[in-house]
DNA sequence: TATGAATGAGTATTCATTCAT
DNA sequence: TATGAATGAATACTCATTCAT
């Protein structure tokens, strides 16, 4: 085995503990040492293999806007392709609310201007950006403005899941996917 | 000078020092000792004033409910009360992002169920609902769903604003404001 | 009412709160702080009534001693009146744990060679001696060494209680009074 | 030198501190911070030897206990083993009244079933058992009650050493030691 | 006679990170 | 490639006590 599969390896084992803990404990409960326990490492150990604790969560972001990708290609293949993916947009997070607060990196509090640390955040927008587009796509077809489109359907489906993580929904005794349908049966495409 | 108005200054000292703190760290910087020292006070000198910490957010959350209120009833007067309501909404948060933060309770680890403590969160739902009442109330009189309506324009405010301040809205290359007012023109009302 | 009178009762006030929080939550719960509220005072107000939270844990203790001396009394006075005595010691302290704690003050830390301040404890020590004199008149009258015997069913006493509250003696599978009742038995008078 | 003997000598740094400022000051001053300070550690250095300062205790317990086998072993081994067993048994503690606190966990707020956290106890009551079963062996062959012979002696010895240790054995002009002797004098064996 | 206001020292524990080995 | 050992800063909260009013 050569040394970098080693090396690709350990980074993957650290990963693969990285998402588990996410997913059980959410953001804040995911600390270094926390995922580290669970990989078998020591914290130090981590190091090695990543530069802070934010490159850990930048290669987790990285992972979930790739499936997030095949997610909303997957859905936006037929006719109705804008408000299928949408929908795919919508339910991918609110299957997974601890990837939406990595995407947004509400870091610590509340939505700050801070992203990933500098350099990443490019990259991951771009990212954003490739996993959106097949929608974009699909509204390019039927309006002149679909950057527009996108980003309506986009900030309502986080609107929509922060509000119902954060149980300011209940208030209005309605549903989340309910009012996310409600809003694209309005749209031009 | 009475007990009662000292006492109050005393709290007045706090609560504008919490603010500050606030709306330069976020609620995660807002940590009792910083707001303390911002006052001048020990860190015990809070405990003569405010039960907990949360008790100081909760004060500081009710405050801004207060605010929001006057600022929807303000706008809300008119014929287009809809519409400007939720412009007041849009607008009321955009200039505070703070306190959209502290509002969702969004404290470390991205939106979460958590709330401000079991016993003030009802109040101050409470609150919210009535703050959000003079859009309500102009929503019904155009249509049969009032609470969709508001539910719906909140959302898209709240997500438009986090995704501004997580800068992911730059991506789209538009204004936050003018694509509220997009979705504001697609309304039955 | 005489000024001396209103501040009689201001003291009586206090130490009836204590007493309560002493019997409900034993030493460590009986902060300065929790007997003032309980009392319905400030903290700072019980300063004008007592010197220091210990001289109101003496005070304390004297009333415990005076029952504990009547208590004795009482169950000396027959024939058999050693026996008596001594199980009504056992028994007095077996239903008032914290007042043997505070008794002892085994102050925060264990046994410790500290007493209640340096003014008081020869007072209270006197106070001791007379609650355990009729237990030691009628050793008198039956051994040439009532000194031994009183300090060994004390300490035979105070042994098994201390073991009983730390659940130590639960290792043996026996009730402490029974204990004591043995001892008693063996015992030359 | 070995990694593991180093880590060993760490503990051991810890845990004379331990000892030393337990002696010093008793269950009380015997924090975490004390404990760090004198050893020359942070205190967060000492999470990396013990999981917690409960951990410090059971361990100091742990070799408390083991000394205390090894002393009562070596008193009880010729004919008159009972008698001189429990006198090591007093002894020991006599010359050790912090770890006679520390066995019985009186923390502050006096004799208390608290124990020291629900996992370590039963293995140090175990312990305990262990090294008070040559005096019950010596018991059980002079006696059919064995098991309430030790839980007597063990009571008066605990007794004996808490009010020495806090004057309360002086009112009786009486070395707590002779008492203990005439206590085992009376004894069937 | 009592309060309002405040202090300073203290509590155990967690965190990301560093560095010599 | 990884560990063992340690750091410094941080967390919220409680305590007995003081003092001007």
């Amino acid at each position: 085995m050569s040394a970098s599969t080693k090396k690709e390896l350990g980074r993957q084992r650290i990963l693969d503990a990285a998402r588990e803990v996410f997913a059980e404990q959410g953001l804040e409960g995911a600390s270094l040492r926390a995922i580290a326990a669970r990989a078998g490492y020591t914290p130090a150990a981590l190091y090695f293999h990543f530069d802070s604790r934010e490159a850990i969560y930048a290669e987790l972001l990285r992972a979930s806007l790739a499936d997030l990708t095949a997610a909303i290609a997957a859905a936006a293949q037929g006719p109705d392709a804008f408000r299928q993916g949408a929908l795919a947009l919508f339910d991918f997070y609110a299957e997974r609310p601890q990837e939406l607060a990595l995407g947004l990196y509400l870091g610590p509090g509340g939505p700050a201007p801070r992203g990933l640390g500098q350099g990443v955040d490019p990259e991951l927008n771009a990212l954003l950006l490739a996993a959106l587009a097949p929608i974009r796509d699909a509204a390019a077809a039927a309006s002149a403005e679909p950057d527009a489109l996108v980003a309506e359907i986009f900030a309502q489906a986080v609107g929509l899941l922060v509000l119902s993580e954060t149980r300011r929904l209940r208030l209005f005794g309605l549903p989340a996917r309910g009012l996310m349908q409600r809003l694209l049966e309005r749209m031009p495409c």
